[in-house]
DNA sequence: CCTACCGATCGGTAGG
DNA sequence: CCTACCGATCGGTAGG
């Protein structure tokens, strides 16, 4: 792997789990195994090295994000697949989840402009599949499309930005007599939470 | 107000909104009206201080939780009192909810520990009377008690710390028709959901 | 990609 | 509660 792209792994784990003020360019240089001023000979300034860490991610996910939005065409099994993929996708690095969460709260009106340019319209298109499924029944009648789908991604991302703390310190492990881990559980429920809260029948709802 | 109450006060806002690493106690001072030593006699250290404030944050929750839980005898409608409640409180002042965010990423040992002794209990309190209810025929018998909990508790801190720019970037406004802001349409979507995702019968389910 | 260096700011102390 | 001051570290630059 090249020089920047280390340097660019390296942030956005720091980023995630320090914070951008809470991380320094010479730890970040010194994990690359270079200098500071060698860093800041690839990235112009630690701002711009931020908005490159940011770009990535946003880019990693807005590739993914279209094509699974054309295999929801109809039908609820579809949904499942999506939220699932919302699901994985944050898992498989809990610190994309972490990065979005702190550059939600340091940079609000940054990150208003990437979401409403990058994620609003998704959100725009599912909601309108929402109504429609809705108003033909399929759908609890009590749904407020927009505000539902946001809530399932701040769910999908805060629950697992938070995880290894939440499931430590307030799910009692080894409980369940079924050798569930609480990682499971969690993830399970959160799936579940979004069904029961969506279709109107919840006897169709199958279990993972 | 006396200049101790100041000092936390304004660090409360300005770590919840900038983040500890993020504030300096230079600028704390000067909001209060201070010199930066003059604030190191009433706290002897930048971490005393981050401390006290998350003991007052802890110290207001742990005061009504218990009178609440109180009055969560049986019956569903307790449900949604205790449900309104943990909204309103972080409704009330959203720094509150930005400042927990904050320290359970920046702190998450720090946190776990609070968290297993001033939330823990509460959550397992809560779960038991699920459980109950769930063996009842009440509640939907797919519900994970403790896992329920938690995913409730973070949409409400993080659905409200993050609120004024989620619905800014991603609800369209005033396009519902029955001249409801933004805000009052996030709640009332996220106690839906709560209750959805909990009661047997959802056409019991009144609106609020 | 390096060495050498900069002004600004950080949390904190001495002493009154 | 203040003035005066400290060493450490910050992001960043000059020059090669």
């Amino acid at each position: 792997m090249d020089v920047r792209s280390q340097i660019l792994s390296s942030a956005t784990r720091m980023f995630a789990r320090r914070g951008f003020d809470g991380t320094s360019l010479q730890t970040i240089a010194d994990e690359v195994g270079i200098r500071k001023p060698s860093l800041l000979y690839h990235f112009p300034s630690k701002e711009a090295l931020r908005e490159r860490v940011l770009d990535n991610l946003i880019q990693h996910w807005s590739e993914v994000l279209p094509r699974l939005l054309g295999e929801v065409t109809s039908g609820r099994g579809q949904f499942d697949v999506l939220t699932r993929e919302l699901v994985s996708f944050f898992e498989e690095d809990p610190d994309r989840a972490r990065l979005v969460l702190r550059e939600l709260m340091d940079r609000p009106e940054d990150m208003e402009a990437r979401l409403r340019n990058g994620v609003r319209p998704w959100v725009a298109l599912l909601s309108d599949y929402i109504r429609r499924g809705r108003d033909a029944g399929d759908l609890l009648r009590e749904v407020d499309p927009e505000a539902y789908v946001v809530h399932v991604i701040t769910l999908a991302v805060c629950g697992i930005a938070a995880r290894p703390l939440l499931t430590d310190a307030l799910l009692e492990h080894g409980d369940a007599g079924d050798g569930v881990d609480v990682e499971t559980r969690h993830t399970r429920e959160l799936l579940r939470i979004a069904r029961a809260s969506l279709f109107t029948d919840p006897l169709r709802i199958e279990p993972r």
